[in-house]
DNA sequence: ACCTGAACACCGTTCAAGT
DNA sequence: ACCTGAACACCGTTCAAGT
């Protein structure tokens, strides 16, 4: 997944037609750009920075992707990809049912503690366009269905109430979405209040409500 | 609290000594960076263009503030001030108790998405900083204290199960918190799925949980 | 096809200078 | 004290030109 070294590779992948510089520019400057900001922040990420460390001109971005945004936008529909796969493996690893679920919530939030990057730009405000990106609102849509689904079959198996699946499901990620959000900010760091403790706290409490005798 | 309009003032609130442009320039930076943000945003909010709309020299603004991270602390600084004040007011108004803690829940969600330029910037990332402003990290460190009282309350009050308050507190946080930025982002513009609705939703859900029988 | 350098219209920030 | 214009070191993006 996360190949490519900084300078030494050229494994000839492609034809050599007149042996310009990368096997595979697209894919270096994804990697490039996702280290970029977990290693310096968002606003670090330059397409002349970018650039620089693959060794390439600050322009041969634009033969892959149409600008900034649509580099960011496939960063994003990556992501998606990536947290949609872990879902579905850890709703299939417990065999479904109560404990699936609380597995799908626990993984959830650590794959965006895992991949802060990926996360920030997943949820950085390409979804919310006029015109999303086609690809990404596909891979969004797809993620969420997952959690959709394992809500109905919980429904179905009488583990959960028969509210409206689809607002079941909308609560739920927003509960995951806020302590992933809260984790990456660092804004849960106290004692060992971390994300992944809380995600389990909130898991068992979301299924047994916070009243006295719930 | 959101006057100055965008040329025509200069009330000598102040002792004109030279008579140079603005009665309270601070003032009319914050206010002028909301609306930019509110109406082209966050990207478009440059130092100049600021300027530009205060008639103002693009220098001018560092009389005022450090740089523009701290006109936007500035900014999030406020923001909190106005989350406390109207949480505050959400409880009191119910006299507190289960109902009070709703109307809390509610007005959380109402604040972010009547002011998603103030809330935007104020997790912006200017709270996850290495030392961040500390005006600003007190006024967010009120506004969660808050929520925590709160919950204190209704645990004497045998309404919440005795857990621990703060990772309970962190969790109907992250629940909001959550349902605010999905909100914002306009991820929940579903038919009537608004974030108002959800709020609404999530407040009883999480009293009761998701269990059947619960 | 794929990549390049020069050029254009922007940024935030600094600084000597004005009132 | 408060504000100014010029200057500096950056941006993303376009475009004619090279292989």
């Amino acid at each position: 997944m996360r190949t490519m070294a900084k300078s030494s590779e050229k494994r000839p992948l492609r034809r050599p037609p007149g042996q310009y510089h990368h096997g595979d520019l697209r894919r270096a400057m994804l990697d490039e750009a996702v280290r970029t900001i977990q290693q310096d922040g968002m606003d670090a990420l330059t397409l002349r920075a970018v650039g620089a460390r693959l060794r390439v001109s600050r322009t041969a971005l634009y033969r892959h992707f149409a600008d900034k945004s649509a580099l960011l936008a496939a960063v994003a529909c990556e992501g998606f990809v990536m947290l949609r796969t872990a879902l579905e493996a850890a709703w299939q690893e417990q065999g479904g049912g109560q404990r699936g679920f609380e597995a799908m919530g626990r993984a959830y939030v650590t794959f965006a503690v895992a991949n802060p990057s990926h996360y920030r730009v997943m949820f950085g405000g390409f979804l919310s366009r006029p015109s999303p990106d086609p690809d990404l609102a596909r891979e969004a849509g797809a993620a969420f269905t997952v959690l959709v689904n394992a809500l109905v079959a919980l429904q179905r198996a009488g583990l959960v109430r028969r509210d409206d699946p689809l607002q079941l499901a909308r609560m739920i990620w927003a509960l995951v979405h806020g302590i992933a959000m809260l984790g990456i900010d660092g804004l849960l760091a106290h004692e060992a209040a971390d994300a992944e403790t809380l995600s389990a706290f909130a898991v068992e409490r979301i299924r047994t409500g916070i009243s006295v005798e719930g």
